[in-house]
DNA sequence: CGGCTTTGACCCGCGC
DNA sequence: GCGCGGGTCAAAGCCG
């Protein structure tokens, strides 16, 4: 594996909150300012509020930049990697999964445009439905396989297949036949705590809850534990779209526990209030879905990258 | 009563 | 051709 180039991923999460005194309140904000200086305050804040505001946007831009920057090297060097494995100097596609399991991957996509059948077969777009997977972190004991994804789904049918033992349950869109999107889902062999849901087809309708709940989608990496089809790198490229995601319901306050153990750095105030800013804050900018997207994709960037080159 | 889930039966592709 | 296993069907049951 080359060496990674040094591109700081990191967001750089400044928030410098103002110095508090012992008994937790601002040390140098006037709470009540006066009739004379409200103005002039109300002015140097909205002047400070902007400016954090354009170096936060700036800070943004660099982040997705430098996501795309780690993507695309990301996919440059799984293709040579697979085209030394493969042995074929024209094909930059993926072996087939030998399984036909939940967690097998079928689809190839061979970019060498050869007809010799020494070659891969190249699936045809057309004829094949988009496959999309999704891990989503679930109780153990919730056994429902209930992805909540926005989507109403009907199940129709449940099986205990061979290399998991618990079962994989089939969902429907409940706009069938109009709209032919499946869904299986099942949890993972490796980690139980996971659900695998495969989504095979395109929603050709809007969500019916949309907006309701936030849902981050990314690649995550899960380590040697799950099982390496969904977690390897291999199949994040095999997928139309983000295929190995994990979700997090951001209207929970756990996933702003999520997010500070993603983000260490925003541990770090250690006052009673300091952390309920935080708290505010964090919850201020989860419910911006730009802001929860680039955080989403840089973080999930930073482990893609430390994967890849590992 | 309509919609959804459950579950056994059936279908079909694949490997031997 | 046969067996195996994944995927789907459809009747029965459940629930609001």
């Amino acid at each position: 594996m080359e060496p990674s180039p040094a591109i700081n991923t990191s967001l750089g999460l400044n928030f410098n909150p103002p110095p508090y005194t012992d008994d937790g309140s601002p040390a140098n904000i006037s709470v009540t300012p006066t009739k004379e200086e409200a103005p002039a305050v109300l002015a140097e804040k909205l002047n400070r509020i902007s400016s954090e505001n354009q170096k936060l946007n700036q800070m943004l831009g660099v982040v997705v930049e430098n996501y795309s920057v780690l993507r695309n090297q990301m996919v440059d060097l799984m293709i040579k990697s697979r085209k030394r494995k493969a042995g074929c100097d024209n094909c930059n596609f993926f072996n087939r999964s030998g399984s036909s399991g939940a967690d097998a991957l079928t689809d190839q996509y061979c970019c060498c445009g050869s007809d010799d059948d020494s070659c891969h077969k190249r699936p045809r777009e057309s004829s094949r439905p988009k496959i999309k997977r999704v891990l989503v972190q679930t109780p153990i004991s919730d056994s429902s396989l209930a992805v909540k994804d926005g989507y109403q789904w009907r199940k129709y049918g449940q099986k205990v297949t061979k290399d998991n033992p618990s079962p994989r349950a089939y969902y429907k869109c409940s706009f069938a036949p109009s709209c032919p999107v499946k869904k299986k889902v099942q949890r993972s062999v490796q980690d139980s705590s996971y659900l695998v849901a495969t989504y095979e087809g395109e929603h050709n309708h809007k969500k019916p809850n949309s907006g309701i709940e936030y849902q981050l989608v990314g690649p995550i990496h899960l380590g040697s534990k799950l099982d390496s089809s969904v977690s390897s790198p291999s199949s994040l490229l095999m997928s139309p779209s983000l295929p190995s995601v994990t979700t997090f319901d951001l209207t929970k306050s756990q996933s702003i526990d999520t997010l500070k153990s993603l983000v260490p750095e925003l541990e770090r105030p250690s006052t009673s209030t300091q952390q309920m800013v935080f708290q505010q804050m964090a919850s201020l900018l989860t419910r911006d879905p730009n802001f929860t997207k680039a955080l989403v994709t840089a973080i999930t960037g930073n482990m893609v990258e430390k994967e890849v080159w590992r």
